[in-house]
DNA sequence: CTACCGATTGACT
DNA sequence: GTCAATCGGTAGA
């Protein structure tokens, strides 16, 4: 019997990028630093894929800030921008660069370390964002290349929560990107109210 | 070295 | 809805 905050198996990101985009809905991301644990459920992913994608970070040839992305599956790519970081997840074999972005998660546990991380108190401004996301679980520049299988600092479990039924995920074109901006590669928890972007882009 | 720009956010109309 | 702040990464002189 497995522990049910055991970390989601290599395996699982060992697949294309937008299946693993979808699976990670529902799935529970969990950050432990010294000033203690937090997590949230994942409600918005978005794939970059190694092939035929001008949006992927990948797509110009490897260099040092993407590097983790041509790396196994499994471990964070973790970036800066605009004075901010994003989280996302490296998918596929080692050398096919591809990964997952991790837009928007729903506060479970540790939600008064997050509001103080933030500066905010309102639900909606913790967590709904890739940026915001990422302050509210102290993940940096630090943790680029960290392995996700490792079960501690940073990790995704599968707790049990009922994956969600095909008709409650919607799919769309990610947002803000300025290339590949038709491809339909985000994925969310349809009509949830902590989903990222504007209004017609949550339902 | 300089110039440009972005997988964003927050403030404002 | 619009828009400016902000700074690391990258390309190019």
């Amino acid at each position: 019997m497995k522990s049910p905050l055991q970390p989601l198996p290599r395996k699982f990101y060992d697949r294309h990028a937008a299946d693993v985009a979808r699976d990670l809905l529902g799935k529970l991301l969990v950050r432990e630093t010294a000033e203690g644990a937090v997590g949230g459920r994942i409600l918005e992913t978005e794939a970059y894929l190694a092939a035929d994608d001008s949006a992927c970070h990948a797509a110009r040839g490897k260099t040092r800030k993407n590097a983790s992305m041509f790396g196994p599956p499994g471990h964070a790519y973790v970036y800066p921008i605009h004075s901010r970081y994003c989280f996302n997840v490296v998918t596929e074999p080692e050398g096919v660069a591809s990964a997952v972005l991790v837009r928007a998660v729903e506060p479970l546990t540790g939600l008064m370390l997050m509001q103080t991380r933030r500066g905010r108190d309102v639900l909606r401004e913790i967590a709904s964002g890739p940026a915001k996301l990422c302050e509210a679980f102290a993940i940096d520049r630090c943790l680029d290349g960290w392995d996700l299988t490792l079960g501690r600092q940073l990790w995704i479990v599968d707790d049990g929560f009922p994956p969600a039924p095909a008709g409650s995920v919607g799919c769309s074109p990610r947002i803000g990107v300025t290339s590949a901006e038709h491809l339909p590669l985000r994925f969310y928890i349809r009509s949830h109210a902590l989903v990222s972007g504007p209004r017609r882009l949550r339902d």
